[in-house]
DNA sequence: TTCGGATGGTGACAGTGTCAACATTGCCGG
DNA sequence: CCGGCAATGTTGACACTGTCACCATCCGAA
């Protein structure tokens, strides 16, 4: 129960509503789903009047795009961490794969906002769309750069890299969806068995 | 304009008001996303009382059920049909695929209440989750036909199954997102040029 | 022909996004 | 040190939505 406001003083002002409203609207929605997720509903769960929000929002949109950022900086890092030290390139296509997948299964909520909130690019901020943009082109360097590995350097690496999104995409979200069930998520490193299974399916 | 009743009577009753809220639900998800559907503007459009349609769904989840079910039988009527006189298991599964992908683009606003609307099993009606469930039967005996006569018909045909359905759903899922480029879905049979490159990517 | 169930209409309620008008606060220049 | 301004929060309102209880109308079967 440690929270609103650094110093005890009025307590008018919050501390830092933004960031609070963002972590508890990941929390809605994890809970009740993406659909369940209200302003006032945060508010309310913030002590905060139901207007609040606006001042740090200009839209219910708004806070959703910026929820959008978080994910895929969050993915972007979790990309980064589990291919770093990996130095070949099909090794480290595997590791961001699977790290996509971890992150769908670790933070559903951000990747259900990530995929599944239809909102025009007009109302999310440019930050927010450069890590977007980066968490695609950190896909499409490893595809060309194993295609260079293969000698192939001069192909197009755009198919490659939407064949690779299509499959590490689509399980992520069959899995997020409940599509999978869920005993294929059971006990340690289910994600990355399961994953490296799907991938290497396709390369028999 | 040829809607509402069929015999001009005293226009009370609308002739077939849940077939045409059905479609008109559809309609409104088309033009305005998931999130911009509501029953009051079907209602509206149908120039029927704002309550009418709690006469034939219980819930909105309820109608959104049906559309699911709706959906289900498309993409099963669109697979069978696709796959109709093809004997090669191999081409018989990509005529699936195809027919997958296709019919994701075609009907977007099925495919994203199929796969976008967080409703739990319990809201839908038993026909329904048959159809679902009949259409994942579909691949799955598919995947299992092209085991067989591979010679590896004792194999478990599920992870297969889950490898084929994670990339053609992930290509659906970034087509029906606007994340592919719609440059890519320009001219006469690009889907299916786009699906079976995709494809034919992880077969070399 | 009559009556009951199926279908549709009205009005109400709570919850939501959003805005305008107002209140409180922290802070920065004089 | 202090006075005012911008940032932040509050209150009250509006339109819209899902949903319900209650009433109206109609079709077909007994």
């Amino acid at each position: 129960m440690a929270q609103r406001r650094k110093k005890p003083t009025g307590a008018y002002h919050h501390g830092d509503l933004r960031a609070a409203l963002l972590t508890t609207a990941a929390a809605v929605i994890r809970e009740r789903g993406l659909h369940g997720l209200s302003l006032r509903e945060c508010a309310r769960r913030l002590g905060v009047s139901h207007a609040a929000p606006y001042r740090h929002f200009g839209d219910k949109a708004a806070l959703l795009g910026a929820l959008i950022g978080e994910g895929f900086r969050g993915l972007l890092a979790a990309g980064h961490a589990a291919m770093e030290g990996v130095a070949d390139p099909e090794a480290r296509l595997h590791a961001y794969g699977v790290a996509y997948v971890q992150y769908a299964v670790d933070a559903p909520e951000h990747f259900r906002v990530m995929f599944g909130a239809e909102l025009e690019e007009k109302v999310m901020e440019p930050a927010d769309t450069a890590a977007a943009d980066e968490a695609f082109e950190l896909l499409r360097t490893s595809v060309a750069a194993l295609l260079a590995a293969e000698g192939r350097g001069d192909e197009d690496p755009l198919p490659g890299t939407l064949a690779y999104w299509s499959l590490v995409h689509g399980l992520a979200t069959l899995l997020v969806d409940g599509r999978i069930p869920a005993e294929h998520l059971a006990g340690e490193g289910a994600v990355e068995r399961l994953t490296r299974g799907v991938l290497e399916h396709w390369e028999r």
